[in-house]
DNA sequence: CGTATTGTTGTTATAATATAACGTGTTATA
DNA sequence: TATAACACGTTATATTATAACAACAATACG
């Protein structure tokens, strides 16, 4: 079995720690004024970074916010199927890691039995502590 | 029971017609480009429209290509719970009504018991024609 | 080794998507 | 008929993302 390393560049590092560093999902032009003090300087250098990040399975695109999100899941080796539960009160955004969930989405076939490889849930409701 | 009327406005209609025309999502500055014919002449115009249509059920919002789908299920009052297959070769993308799904989806629960009252779901994959 | 190939970086400019803010007019309704 | 809520038009601008090109670095492989 061949394993594929995912080794980061430079740029793909320094972006992926501002999004670590980040309590919630941030957004590209965020990110490229935190990474201004690293030396980066312009969007498509940010904007390259995220996109081999998401490839390489180390954060997720928030479609709804246009924003990014680091990967807690520690399986996680594509960005290929995600789910999300999002705070229509605070914002706040987490990953969904259900063994239910993704086999049920997983295993989901069309009408006429089209798979799909890949697939981004995203949920809205209001969190827990929002509700209290 | 109250029934809300839904009714559409001149711009909705306008902007309506244009997605209700197009073969599959078609982005905003497609419609705005389409209606100028009709008198429409800026951006806002456009954008108000399409956001009180997709309010109004009548029209989806594809997150992952910033385009809108009218929507086919004549059942659709709200936009609240969505569903669509896309295909990575020819872009296809086709809102799916899928009773298990929704149901599942509907009634699922977060790991606190969280409810959610609203979801997008989108599926990636090769279409029928593709594969063929 | 040398050299082709691929990947990474830096840079400028611009494209594409979306909203703020303000004024005016129109409709509903109490 | 006042007044509130909605709809419209307009200008400007904010936000998000990519094209295109040049230079350099890493890797593969004959």
């Amino acid at each position: 079995m061949k394993i594929k390393l995912q080794k980061l560049s430079k740029n793909e590092k320094i972006v992926l720690e501002v999004v670590k560093k980040s309590t919630g999902p941030i957004k590209a032009y965020t990110i490229l004024s935190d990474v201004k003090k690293n030396g980066l300087k312009a969007p498509p250098q940010v904007y390259r970074a995220l996109d081999k990040l998401i490839k390489k399975g180390k954060i997720h695109r928030i479609e709804s916010k246009n924003a990014y999100l680091d990967c807690q899941n520690s399986k996680c080796k594509t960005s290929s199927k995600t789910a999300f539960s999002i705070c229509q009160k605070c914002e706040k955004v987490t990953e969904i890691l259900n063994t239910k969930l993704s086999k049920f989405l997983s295993s989901f076939k069309g009408d006429a039995g089209e798979e799909y490889q890949k697939y981004n849930l995203e949920f809205y409701g209001i969190c827990k502590k929002c509700k209290s």
